[in-house]
DNA sequence: TTGAAAGCGCTAACAC
DNA sequence: GTGTTAGCGCTTTCAA
């Protein structure tokens, strides 16, 4: 069934030509001059046997950037799928395939996955998540990066990371820092924080944004445990009920949106009775009810410019920035915020 | 500063034996016996040279996958991570990259990196979302298909096309039908249907799916049209305001969470004055209020069945089955369905 | 402007 | 068990 596919040499045979000449007429960025009426004959042959050079010997010859592959810890976590947008545009933009490795979350693949685009040879590695505050697999993810930078690969991170790396990130103190304040500035002094996983960067990172405010403006939050996703800000939630908070800072939006659910099943109005503010802007806040405020992640942003970024080190431009650039974030206002009432504190209480 | 990476030959010359040696004593798939001492002194070695294998040289010994492509809409539609997800899954369990392309909803650029796959040889090319109505554009996919066929690939369908390649799709159809039993079942009789894209094979199915039901029951349904966002089903419901309507069956998830979105602000109550189902059931449908009724169509699994099709074609076996493998779907009945009230038509209409 | 020939790094006959 | 050798398909000196 399976034909054998035409080699360069047919083409060449068939057009009466070295193989070399072969070569120089269909390769376009060759600049060895060719006839034009020979480099004419030779594509009508190739065009007719649908001759496609074999990319694994191109690639042997001149070994050169084809793929960019990037790391999430969860395709389907809509900010991750907001990074890899980002990603695989900026890549097929400049020719590159981008192959995607969901980790699921699992040390243990994201390790198998890094030791797979090693082996690979892949040129440039992003990665995606946050790094884990585990000496271990710090040591592992180190080893498989310095390999990769070895062969001439460019290892980019795009969320904090203990490993020092080229890094592309949302500044999340600064968003913290403006939601914090946001909410301060409503008049809010009753408030809890519902954190990402503890060994995440940056969860680490939004928490002490927060934090700073919060003691700079002499307000005690509750801090609540979470993990990123619905389910845990609404078990958060359920175990904040009964307290008088008027304000809930949740680490990402999938957080704040199970809390805005478990908010609605207890009968607690948001914002009437308690505002509740998300990060990252996930697609499809304004279209919940209460549409979410948040702190916007230029996701897809950052997705590009680590493209970009790994490129650049290829090209051997700013091999030496190991410095992460901090992309800006903002804070955006909708309907989960309000100022605090005056009985409010009472019927959160109440609960 | 990119040092010369080492080659079998350096592992060979330092462990003291020949290359094919040295070749045979590091693959782990080579029937060939070796002398274990020896196996371990070249083991030895190749890791003190940190040697790893150059892939394209490999490859083109020994042709094999080793990347499987799939194509998507838009990798930030949730219903396409979770198939990506499915896919990465699958693939990374068989030892396999996944390259994911994200077109944008745009032919061109599918287009585009279909050209790109196949020229790169890829070996399973998976399309998850369903094929235009376009004769043009049906021409030139299926020309990129066949010679990636010709050249050993396989080619796998994960939603309804015109062109007859093997495929593994949702039963669309049936989950139509599903949905329009149930909801005639609970005794609407005034119902609205929010279409799809009109040029894309899955809304057809859905929205035949819908009809045949109606027709049998003798209900005649408002058609609006939509296009699978939050926005089109927003501005369907806008259009359907001040009709008589007391349940909308939604051609896909992301419409009916528009449509919820916008009865809400109309002020018409879901479930009690009108039902919405959904279609997909794309993850966090139970954290939003109403939690969505809607029609469960197994995304993850169909992305890792695409995944074990192409394997085994491939493989040699099924190579002419091109039928399309029906992945069965279910209704899951959440919040946002109920009977309709004796004077819920008028108060939907009083809008 | 073209051609001959030498590899890129690896595997698989085919000897020994 | 091990070594020798011939390529896989392509690009690129080096000559002509």
């Amino acid at each position: 069934m399976k034909a054998a596919l035409p080699a360069l040499a047919d083409v060449a045979r068939q057009a009466g030509v070295s193989m070399s000449t072969a070569s120089r007429a269909l390769n376009p960025d060759s600049t060895h001059p060719v006839n034009e009426a020979t480099r004419a004959r030779v594509a009508a042959v190739a065009a007719r046997l649908e001759y496609q050079p074999n990319p694994s010997a191109r690639n042997l010859r001149m070994p050169r950037l084809s793929t960019v592959a990037v790391l999430v810890h969860d395709i389907a976590d809509p900010y991750f799928a907001e990074v890899v947008r980002g990603v695989t545009g900026a890549a097929s933009h400049a020719g590159l395939m981008t192959v995607v490795c969901s980790t699921e979350r699992d040390p243990a693949i994201e390790l198998r996955y890094i030791d797979m685009l090693r082996r690979s040879r892949v040129p440039a590695v992003l990665f995606a998540g946050g790094g884990l505050e585990d000496a271990e697999y710090q040591r592992e993810v180190n080893d498989h990066a310095r390999a990769i930078v070895a062969y001439g690969g460019a290892v980019v991170a795009l969320a904090p990371r203990a490993e020092r790396w080229p890094a592309e990130v949302p500044d999340n103190r600064d968003g913290a820092v403006k939601a914090a304040r946001y909410v301060v500035g409503l008049g809010h002094r009753k408030v809890a924080i519902i954190a990402g996983p503890k060994h995440l960067r940056t969860s680490q990172e939004r928490m002490a944004g927060y934090l700073a405010v919060f003691k700079e403006a002499g307000v005690e939050p509750l801090i609540v445990s979470g993990d990123f996703t619905q389910a845990g800000g609404q078990a958060a939630v359920r175990r904040m009920l009964g307290t008088p908070v008027t304000a809930v800072l949740a680490c990402n939006d999938l957080t704040a949106l199970g809390a805005l659910d478990e908010f609605r099943r207890a009968g607690v109005a948001v914002p009437e009775e308690v505002s509740v503010v998300g990060f990252d802007d996930i697609p499809g806040l304004e279209y919940i009810h209460p549409a979410l405020t948040t702190v916007r992640v230029p996701m897809a942003q950052i997705g590009a410019a680590g493209v970009a970024r790994a490129l650049a080190i290829l090209d051997g431009k700013g091999t030496s920035d190991r410095r992460a650039h901090v992309q800006p974030v903002s804070l955006i206002e909708r309907n989960s915020t309000a100022r605090p009432r005056a009985r409010t504190q009472r019927a959160a209480a109440r609960v």
